[in-house]
DNA sequence: GCAGAAATTAATAGCTCTATTAAATAAGTC
DNA sequence: GACTTATTTAATAGAGCTATTAATTTCTGC
């Protein structure tokens, strides 16, 4: 236990505590996994994060915060809404592309622990609700100029998430439905990523 | 353990299984939860299915072809594309609305056990792979035909899939963002078909 | 280099879960 | 009704998991 690649041991069982979640899940992932992962005693996964759950909790947040902050933050300076919108399509995708067990993992957890719900409602207080708001206010701006039909933002976002995360929750389905190699696949995830600005910009699109 | 509504024990255990095993997935859904839900001894789960893992395909197999036939065979005989296509799309919609958890545990199992691709892909044989080969044809006479513009297979169906799945695996977190109560919600499920099939045929339709 | 703090390990208590086995009860069958 | 088979239960083996504790090693400042 003396591998010391410029990491804490605390950092190390983070990642591979990472690594190990979004391969499994919570439930399938055991202390006794991360420790060997890591290659250090399984005692020390709990010296360092007390119980399993804590130590979840402590990757998980931070990956809500990067899911919704690409959407909510990027393309802010963009001052027409299509290409503010494009931009914060993209950002979301490249976020998931770079995590792509992501999606899986959150609505995972929310899903199955409706605890957890109120506990980030709690946590985040009105701030989701206020952004909503203030898209759905923009939305309708933008719809009154003539810009875009008219669409309530949990309907857009729906969309969004859903189009960015279908390729990757379903990536081994389609991968084996299209006989993809990794790099063919990779090839298909690229070209996803202007499909999905494509779509979601022609549906806004008022009729000619 | 006489509570004999007109079905079988096995019968019972099968649902109590499905029920449980929709809310919580595989690992977190255990023969002595089964066997409480329905009134029995845990080791009569195992008497009719030997092991937890056969019980699960028991269920999960029918569920898969449920998900899949929705889209393979409805509207196969409508003669007008547009309308097969939106009948497609809206006899998914509703085999997700009547199993909401479908689409979340199917996404789950097929990506956490690497395994069972590669199983259901020789029960399965060739039979997947050539219907998106002719569906891939059929997309392309359209095209040529001018009714829609080009795209493949895959991609259709995997927009189609996520816009019809996303309310549902998502639905918690929609349900806690936009502060809906279940009838509120229902509501929003409702509007949602229609909204799936038209961006989905506006995205098809070729610039006028 | 030594005392005290921090990091790490070995060992294990205490649970919980799956699966099996043997015994008990209920349901046919002739 | 006796015999056979099917269903159900009680008990438990055996494995694996989390978390704790106490002991051991490594580090740090003086």
């Amino acid at each position: 236990m003396k591998k010391n690649r410029d990491q804490t041991t605390e950092q190390r069982i983070l990642e591979a505590a990472e690594k190990l979640f979004y391969e499994r899940g919570y439930a399938m992932t055991h202390t006794t996994d991360i420790a060997r992962e890591v290659g250090c005693n399984q005692a020390l996964v709990h010296y360092y994060f007390r119980t399993k759950e804590r130590l979840f909790e402590s990757f998980f947040e931070n990956k809500i915060k990067l899911f919704i902050g690409a959407l909510a933050n990027s393309g802010n300076d963009e001052t027409d809404f299509e290409s503010k919108l494009r931009k914060k399509i993209e950002a979301h995708y490249d976020i998931i592309r770079k995590h792509p067990r992501l999606p899986f993992l959150l609505f995972n957890e929310l899903s199955t622990n409706s605890k957890k719900i109120s506990e980030y409602k709690a946590k985040l207080g009105e701030t989701p609700a206020l952004l909503l708001e203030s898209f759905d206010r923009e939305l309708k701006e933008q719809a009154q100029k003539g810009n875009i039909i008219e669409i309530n933002a949990l309907d857009l976002i729906a969309t969004i998430i859903s189009l960015n995360a279908i390729m990757f929750i379903a990536a081994p389905v389609f991968k084996a439905l299209s006989n993809s190699t990794e790099k063919n696949y990779e090839k298909i995830l690229d070209r996803r990523k202007d499909f999905n600005v494509d779509i979601v910009l022609k549906y806004l699109k008022p009729i000619q």
